[in-house]
Formats: structure tokens, C-alpha cells, sequence
DNA sequence: GCCTCGGACTTTTTT
DNA sequence: AGTCCGAGGC
């Protein structure tokens, strides 16, 4: 009966990749080939059919979207026996674990997560204690560097072992530095979480094993995306009873920048001899003409494993290619284009979805859509809780958990105003630094030594702290919020100032609050308070994973944050070489494979109507640029497409012949025109050697490129002196 | 300790 | 064009 439901409806293949439940089982699920069904129907089957109790099912996403949306449809398969399941992100998994186990570690329980910027702030500080420069660049440059050793596995042991140079032995140093901050304020950043996890198990096989025989079964989505780390973590829960299904498509690895590692899901078969493969081809998503364009994109990867997805549905429309003069040109094209779909064809505003290469092309779409008053949904961006009032509400928040976390007190110590600036804080610093105590230790002694200011504002704050330690951690997330806002005067203070800014900030604290509210605390067999619980979700979420793409409101967002959703129509704007591919990307011939899955998944997301458009000309850093069509843009097969399309190769062709011509239009040239150059080309300068260009700024006489010099690093040059070789 | 000004830098993509 | 950060003045 329960089997008959859960395998109903279910093609032979999906059908296999659920029943197939014993032993490892790699599910290539091509885009729109109903993965997330297979997921789902899979854990019911384990639980609902087989028989399995769902505390030994463990399925891992990589989004707190996916995580939410399976757990909402495996239950309205299963009832509640759907809640034992655990079902989280990576990162979500191991905060668990780790809040039970850390104590192996060494460490404490109530540590907290530390998000970027608390860990760029961590990092300039260790690079002052090895009386580096913490100039904002290098720190920033080091944050991802230590980042990638996380992913890769690597502790400071481990990434000093490896330093090939001088330079890199020294990073390592202050990677040592960073961990050892970091522990000394009791917080682990998000790197740490799946990396300490790792350790964990392997420094102590009995934790392992008692996490191994709990999970007999481990389900992991998106394998593609999967780093070494997590490689590892999934290695060690699934050792046990290798009942170990993995998902994913080769196609839509798009995180390799973030130390995702292709291999794993390529090699899946090489490290589990006796896997079954069940391959999933069949795309129910989009019409033919979109998924045959978008297929002949990815085809241009080389080695890349050999699969063609077939179209369920009918031909449909072709692909419109569309090309505009600038961003504002393509805003109000694509704006118009959705009030025609709107209002002419009774289509809603939730049909449709702007994709984007990166953040900062959300702008001009904004305006226009303010213009007509169109709503609308910017799915990423800036984070709700990366807000300034919202992240000291939870400082405040924090500190009251965890007295060690010195980046929460240097946050609030003077906010609101109260004495306490940068000089005591220095002061408190080194006092804490000489006996080896915590920040707020530190600016005890402080406080009792001061006087005047320092010393009234300061006790009153130390009270404060002492109050607020004593009574937040009985209290609901909402109740804790709102007594630190008001015992702080926070609140006070924000609407004393009664400018616009201050009423939008009291605004979003209300947000914050309400959302407290709504927080559930349905926790049962946690070990975590309703408030760690809190702390723990804001820490881990996104504005991706909360965002209600509803039917009334159009979407935009960047194609990363497109994965894994789909919507009737889409447009992919910005198709430029510079751009999508991205100028940082297309040096590096894997990192351009990278943008064409990239690519590949923008386009993929269509169900009906797929546009792609590129601009000639595009403000970037306040300046204008000048652009050539993407190379994806001359991959897509001519049959596919519709209307004007730029030829093949246009990017290479304008290159040679000067742009513009060899696409025939009836344009006005600019000078980068006549001089031929674009962002993303390459040039030759007789001094400095061989370049990309990142920009081209100005006109006639004064025009200028930045280029980004192979040996000679980024310098500004004029087209008129340079004397510049193309190629 | 606080404020204002100027300059550098930004834009990859995110759990 | 914004934002962030540091220096310098009050």
C-alpha cells in the first residue's frame, strides 16, 4: 500500500535509484531529471517500506532550502515519523555532532560560529600579532587562503608541512595564530565545523563509530559540489554500513572555487568497486529547443563524461538571443518583456526569474522594476542578518552565552555610545594578552582601574553583561532579543537619533524579533537551548534558504543561487565575455569549464522561455566599459535559436577585425571599438610583457585599459601610447 | 574619544 | 558609484 505510493509515478531508472537501497549507489541526475523526487521517495521508501527506524537515516544537502523542502516532502509521505530523519546541510550536521562531542577536542560546547567577517576580523588581528601589516587586502587575501586549507583538510600542522616557500610558511603561521584565536575565544568559523568534525572521527574511532552505526543509511545531494573535507566526513559516517547513496551531475559542479572537488563524484566508482550506477536522462523540466541549447553549451567541456538529456516535452519555443546597447537598454527590454507576459498573455510575476553572473548586476534590473513599480525578490545578496543593528542584537546575544567571544564584545562594548572606544578596548586587549585571559576579563581590570567615563560607562556595561549572562539563557529567542534591546537602551538610543535610517534599523529589529517568534522550537532530543538553537540557525542560514519565491513576484539572482530551482521563463543577462564567462575565471581553461556549467545550469533553470542577452557598453566600477557577446552565446547551435544572434566566434572576430564589424552593426564606433579591445582579451605591451585586459575606460585621446599584466602585475596604460599587439 | 575627510578598492560565485 | 578604512583634526 505505503510501497505502492511511494513508488507510484516513478520511471524505471528513478524507480531503480530508490529500491536500490543496499550497498553504495551513484545517482547521476542530469538537470530537470526530478532528483529531489528520487531523494525523497528514496528516504520514505527506507523508513515507510523497508522498515528502517528514520534516526538511522541521514540525508545531507548543501542549502538549508533543500534540506527544508526535502523534510517537508518526505513527512507528507511519511507523517511524522519524518521528523527523526536527520535531514541538514553539512555544515547543520556537524554543528550537531560537534555540540555534543567538541568536548573531545578540548573544547567547549557553547562555542559560537563565526561568520566572515568576524573571521576576517580574527585573521588581520593574528596577522598584527606576527607584526604583519593587516592591510585589508592581504587579510582578505589570507581569509580565503586559510579557507582553501580547510577545505582541502588541512589544519596549520598540515599547511605547514606543505609550504613550498618562504612566503607560504609564513601564512602558515599565522593560519596557527588564527586557530589558536579562535579557540581562544571559543568559536569556530565555518571551515572549522566540517574540518573539526573530520578530526573528530578520526582522532576518536569510538565517536566514529557510535555516528556509523547509528547512520545506516547516508543519502548526500549535489555530490558534485562536495569538497575534500566533506569527502571525508561522508567517507567516515558511511564506513560502517556503506549503505551510501550519492547524487549529483558532473554538469552543474559550479563550486570548484570553493575547494569543491569535480573527482569526487567523477571517481565515485573508483572508490566503491561495487557501486551501482543509475544514471537519470530524462528531463521533464524544459521544452527541447532549451535543453538541446543548453546541452550543446556544456558539450565544449572536454572530458566530461558523456550524457545526453532527452526532452519529455514538447519542441516549444526557440532561445532568444537579444543584444542591447547598454545595462539600462537590456533592464527595460527585460522589464518589458515580463509586463507583456503579465498583462497580455495573464501569465503571473512568479513565472518569471533575471539571472545574473554576479550580485552587482541585480542594480539596473532594481531601478527598472521600481520604475514600473513591478515587485520583485533579489534572492541572495546582502544577508538580512549581516545587517550592522542585527548582527550587534545577536552579539549581544552571543556574549551572554559565551563571555569568551571577543569579536562580539569589541562589536557592542561601545554600541550604543558609552565610553568605551577604540583605546580601551586596546587597553583591555592587552591586558587580556598578558595573563592569558578572555577580552572581557581583560576590560574588567580595565574598568576598575579607570576613572571618570570610562569607569562609570564601563561598570554599567559590565553589569549589564553580568545581568544579561544570568538571565538570557532560560528565555525564548524573542524574549531574550527584546530584553537585550531595551537593558542596553539599544533601542533607545536608535530612536532618539529619529533620522530615516535609525527608523529602518528599529524596523529591522522588529523584523529580527518577529522572526525569533516564528523560530520553531520543536527540538525534541537536542541538546541545545531554544536560544543556542537560534544563534546556531542564524549563523548557518542564508537569505537564499528563507527567501519565498512567491507567485506574485519576479526573482533575481545569481546563476549559483539559481541551482536547483526552475521557473517558466528566464533570463540570463549580462552575456559578455568579462563578465559571464568572468574576467577572473577565463585565464584559467578549468576555471572557464567552470563558468560553461555555470552557463549550463543558468540555462537549465528554463522551463518555457529562455532569453540571453548581452550589452555593448556597461557601467563597471562607475566607469563604462565596453563589451564583446560571450563565447557561450556562439555555442548555442543556430537551430535552437531564434532572431538576431551573434556569429560564432564574434568575440575572437571583433578581436581581429575591429569590434563591431564582423557583427554588422549599425553602430557608432567608440574608440575601444576602433582600437579593437575589450575586458577579457588579450594583448602583448613592449614593456610589460603579455596581459588581460580588465577594463576600458574613457574615450578618443584619453582612453585607458587596465590590464592585468601576466609578470608585471595591474597597470592603468593609454590606448594612444601603449603600442599595443593583440593576442 | 569622536568625527570628518580622502583614498583605495570594489564585483565572482557562498555553506 | 558606493563602501570601507585609516589618518588627522578637534
Amino acid at each position: 500500500m505505503l510501497a505502492q505510493a511511494i513508488l507510484e509515478g516513478l520511471n524505471p531508472e528513478q524507480r531503480a535509484a530508490v529500491e536500490t537501497t543496499e550497498g553504495p549507489l551513484l545517482v547521476v541526475a542530469g538537470a530537470g531529471s526530478g532528483k529531489t523526487r528520487v531523494l525523497t521517495h528514496r528516504v520514505a521508501y527506507l523508513v515507510g517500506v523497508c522498515g528502517i527506524a528514520p534516526e538511522n537515516v541521514l540525508a545531507v544537502t548543501f542549502t538549508n532550502k533543500a534540506a527544508g523542502e526535502m523534510r517537508e516532502r518526505v513527512r507528507k509521505l511519511l507523517g511524522p515519523d519524518a521528523d527523526a530523519i536527520w535531514v541538514a546541510t553539512f555544515h547543520a550536521t556537524c554543528v550537531r555532532i560537534l555540540r555534543r562531542e567538541i568536548g573531545h577536542l578540548g573544547r567547549s560546547r557553547g562555542f559560537v560560529i563565526y561568520d566572515e567577517s568576524d573571521a576576517l576580523a580574527l585573521v588581520k588581528e593574528a596577522l598584527r600579532r606576527h607584526g604583519m601589516d593587516p592591510r585589508a587586502d592581504d587579510a582578505r587575501r589570507l581569509r580565503w587562503r586559510i579557507d582553501q586549507w580547510k577545505n582541502a583538510g588541512l589544519l596549520p600542522a598540515g599547511a605547514a608541512e606543505r609550504a613550498a616557500d618562504l612566503e607560504a610558511e609564513q601564512a602558515a603561521e599565522v593560519y596557527a595564530t588564527y586557530q589558536r584565536l579562535l579557540a581562544e575565544a571559543n568559536a569556530l568559523d565555518f571551515g572549522d565545523l566540517l574540518l573539526l568534525t573530520v578530526e573528530l572521527f578520526d582522532r576518536f574511532p569510538e565517536v566514529r563509530r557510535h555516528y556509523q552505526q547509528r547512520f545506516a543509511y547516508v543519502l548526500v545531494d549535489e555530490y558534485q559540489d562536495t569538497n575534500r573535507v566533506q569527502y571525508r566526513l561522508v567517507d567516515q559516517l558511511a564506513g560502517e554500513h556503506r549503505n551510501l547513496c550519492v547524487v549529483g551531475d558532473p554538469d552543474q559542479s559550479v563550486y570548484g572555487w570553493r575547494g569543491a572537488d569535480i573527482r569526487n563524484i567523477l571517481d565515485f566508482e573508483r572508490d566503491h568497486p561495487d557501486a551501482r550506477v543509475v544514471v537519470l536522462e530524462r528531463n521533464y523540466r524544459s521544452t527541447q529547443h532549451i535543453l538541446a541549447g543548453a546541452g550543446a553549451v556544456v558539450e565544449n567541456n572536454p572530458d566530461r563524461p558523456k550524457k545526453t538529456m532527452l526532452a519529455q516535452r514538447g519542441e516549444g519555443r526557440r532561445i532568444a538571443l537579444q543584444e542591447f546597447l547598454d545595462e539600462r537598454d537590456e533592464a527595460q527590454f527585460v522589464v518589458q518583456r515580463i509586463l507583456e507576459g503579465v498583462r497580455g498573455e495573464g501569465r503571473s510575476y512568479g513565472q518569471y526569474a533575471v539571472f545574473y553572473r554576479t550580485n552587482a548586476q541585480s542594480r539596473p534590473l532594481e531601478e527598472e522594476l521600481l520604475k514600473y513599480d513591478v515587485p520583485y525578490v533579489v534572492v541572495g545578496g546582502v544577508r538580512f542578518y549581516d545587517r550592522a543593528e542585527v548582527k550587534d542584537a545577536l552579539a549581544y546575544l552571543r556574549l551572554a552565552l559565551n563571555p569568551a567571544d571577543g569579536m562580539a564584545l569589541r562589536r557592542i562594548a561601545n554600541r550604543p555610545a558609552r565610553g568605551l572606544g577604540k583605546a580601551t578596548l586596546e587597553r583591555a586587549e592587552a591586558r587580556a594578552a598578558e595573563r592569558d585571559a578572555t577580552l572581557l576579563d581583560g576590560l574588567r581590570t580595565v574598568v576598575a582601574d579607570a576613572t571618570g567615563r570610562v569607569r562609570s560607562g564601563g561598570e554599567a556595561f559590565l553589569e549589564l553583561l553580568d545581568g544579561l549572562a544570568r538571565d538570557l539563557p532560560g528565555l525564548s529567542p524573542a524574549e531574550a532579543l527584546t530584553t537585550v534591546l531595551e537593558r542596553s537602551g539599544y533601542l533607545r538610543a536608535l530612536e532618539q537619533e529619529g533620522t530615516p535610517e535609525a527608523e529602518a534599523r528599529v524596523e529591522n529589529l522588529r523584523e529580527l524579533v518577529a522572526g525569533a517568534e516564528d523560530f520553531e522550537t520543536a527540538n525534541a532530543g537536542e541538546d541545545r537551548s531554544p536560544l543556542e538553537l537560534f544563534l546556531d540557525q542564524v549563523a548557518l542560514v542564508t537569505d537564499l534558504d528563507s527567501s519565498d519565491l512567491r507567485d506574485d513576484r519576479i526573482s533575481l539572482m545569481t546563476a549559483h543561487s539559481a541551482k536547483g530551482l526552475e521557473f517558466p521563463f528566464v533570463f540570463l543577462v549580462g552575456m559578455e565575455e568579462g563578465i559571464f564567462p568572468h574576467q577572473a575565471s577565463s585565464r584559467d581553461e578549468r576555471a572557464v569549464e567552470e563558468e560553461r556549467r555555470l552557463c549550463y545550469v543558468g540555462m537549465t533553470r528554463a522551463m518555457e522561455g529562455l532569453t540571453l542577452c548581452w550589452a555593448r557598453e556597461r557601467r563597471r566600477f562607475g566607469t563604462r566599459t565596453f563589451g564583446v557577446p560571450s563565447r557561450f552565446l556562439g555555442e548555442i547551435p543556430e537551430s535552437t535559436v531564434e532572431g538576431m544572434r551573434p556569429s560564432p566566434g564574434a568575440a575572437r572576430r571583433a578581436f581581429d577585425a575591429g569590434a563591431g564589424r564582423s557583427l554588422d552593426y549599425d553602430y557608432d564606433q567608440s574608440a575601444a571599438d576602433r582600437a579593437g579591445v575589450a575586458a577579457g582579451m588579450r594583448v602583448r605591451h613592449p614593456i610589460f610583457g603579455p596581459g588581460t585586459i580588465l577594463a576600458v575606460t574613457g574615450a578618443g585621446a584619453g582612453q585607458k585599459l587596465r590590464i592585468r599584466f601576466d609578470r608585471a602585475g595591474v597597470k592603468t596604460v593609454l590606448v594612444r601610447y601603449a603600442n599595443l599587439e593583440l593576442g
